[in-house]
DNA sequence: TACGAGATCGTCT
DNA sequence: GACGATCTCGTAT
């Protein structure tokens, strides 16, 4: 069998936002890296959902920047933010519907990578893979490894930083997984029990 | 534990 | 010239 057979293709991208983005989770995020493979398991992520949206980067127009994101679905929008982190989404929908999903945690080995900025730094991710085609298998890609994520176990909850956008900054389309494994109880209990 | 502010630069006006 | 889909550290409590 061959390993692109589970890569999730464009066709699972070319749907509503808010669908993708709560189906992503449980999902894999997969990076090879010096011809290593890390393979993140998708905690939370963020919908940006058209030129109405006003969290969405697109609602101020089409520009250089968001070009990308009125391209088709399964490409990756890289940008920087805050002059030093970088921000991975991948696009959605059809052309010419400027949406999105940013990939806001994973969890890599029981280690949880919680934030948008962090994510990027740990996968090595850059604004060279703006633009990037994530349904290839190379690189970066999506994976479906089987994991069944029952639909109470995801909350929706407000976006975050976006304050700005008024109405649309109250839509509960940050989705994260409610229970995120802890294996390790390593350094998690401070004040109680914790050595001195 | 909670809060405030600095870091730092591409993008758009 | 202003600002941002963030993160970290320092200070106060």
């Amino acid at each position: 069998m061959k390993p692109t057979q589970r890569v999730l293709p464009r066709i699972y991208f070319n749907r509503p936002t808010v669908t993708v983005a709560r189906s992503l989770i449980g999902k894999y995020l997969v990076r090879v890296l010096n011809g290593r493979t890390l393979a993140g398991k998708i905690i939370e992520v963020e919908a940006y959902v058209g030129p109405e949206d006003k969290a969405c980067h697109a609602s101020k127009g089409r520009t250089r920047r968001t070009d990308v994101m009125f391209g088709h679905g399964g490409v990756a929008y890289v940008y920087l933010i805050y002059g030093m982190y970088h921000c991975l989404n991948v696009v959605t929908e059809r052309e010419e519907f400027p949406s999105a999903v940013l990939i806001r945690a994973i969890e890599i080995d029981g280690e949880l990578i919680d934030g948008p900025g962090r994510l990027c730094r740990a996968l090595q991710i850059d604004r060279r893979l703006n633009r990037a085609d994530l349904t290839t298998g190379e690189s970066l890609w999506f994976e479906d490894r089987g994991a069944l994520v029952e639909r109470g176990a995801v909350g929706a909850h407000p976006r975050v930083g976006v304050d700005y956008a008024g109405e649309w900054a109250k839509k509960p389309w940050r989705f994260r997984l409610r229970r995120v494994t802890s294996p390790t109880r390593t350094g998690r209990t401070k004040a109680q029990g914790g050595a001195g």
